[in-house]
DNA sequence: GACTGTAGTTCGTAGTGCAAACTATCGTCA
DNA sequence: TGACGATAGTTTGCACTACGAACTACAGTC
């Protein structure tokens, strides 16, 4: 019977976080992959590969993500002139936009879902939830832009 | 310039979160939608429809993630014999185990994840979080046994 | 200049999720 | 009783996600 209310309670919200995140891409006809991917170039365009680390995807799947968000107008492969092989990938002006419009909406809403609390409450809460994202064994795939 | 902080962590934490769902999921050779599924049914059998609306799935969904399931042994379906047109969707014994023993890796994993921390502090943040999760908005269509 | 490693892509497969159209059954009301 | 609208699930076609294995093309090295 080991204490698991307050780890219950975190997968659920992130649940709810996950709905939002969802409901929030559906607003600019975009998959939450491809926002999150939109989010995550606004800390810099990478390559693909480190872009997969960070993702947490197998380099295959970018090819598809970035095809797609590409066929969409939000990102371009722009061609590495030092290394041939490699290309980085770039935020439109239209991706850029989105990106910014996106987190915005998506950091409102959680912050709706917040709701009233404590001023001392949300700044333990913050605490906590600032060290778990970036414990070491978190962070060294996680995003810098994530969200 | 709005009080963004936490809301950034939260969603951080929901992609964790995600990602550890993820991993224990394959440990089971499972998806985490069926895994998912499995832990919902945990808090009893019930329909195709109303498991869709906990889910927020459409029903076209169900079908076939409830197909995949029963393909793979851990749920069945089982007609409904006053309503002829209904079925209840029920775990199989393998179902059973593999919906404990998964909520137990996930919320113990998330704990892991969370670490040492005052048990002033958990308390409080328990009873933030669980405020937060019952929320009226949210609680309509939201799981009984989530996680 | 051959060799090994790295960056990305391609292909086949399985799964997710939607909307629209459909089947079968239920409950009601005339 | 019999027509009718509502409800429970399924089917189909589509776009997307994600993986692993095999592949191409270039880079750096010995």
């Amino acid at each position: 019977m080991e204490d698991t209310k307050l780890a219950t309670a975190l997968v659920r919200l992130a649940h709810l976080v996950t709905r939002v995140y969802a409901e929030v891409s559906k607003e600019f006809e975009l998959t939450p992959q491809q926002i999150q991917l939109l989010c995550m170039l606004l800390g810099g365009s990478t390559g693909m590969t480190e872009m997969s680390r960070a993702l947490g995807l197998e380099k295959s799947s970018m090819t598809g993500l970035v095809d797609r968000a590409e066929r969409r107008g939000v990102v371009v492969r722009v061609r590495d002139q030092r290394d041939r092989r490699a290309c980085g990938i770039e935020l439109t002006e239209q991706g850029r936009e989105i990106a910014h419009d996106a987190h915005r909406k998506v950091t409102a809403r959680v912050e709706g879902l917040i709701g009233e609390i404590d001023p001392g409450d949300r700044e333990r809460l913050e605490s906590v939830l600032v060290g778990i994202v970036r414990a070491p064994h978190v962070g060294r795939d996680l995003p810098q832009v994530a969200l």
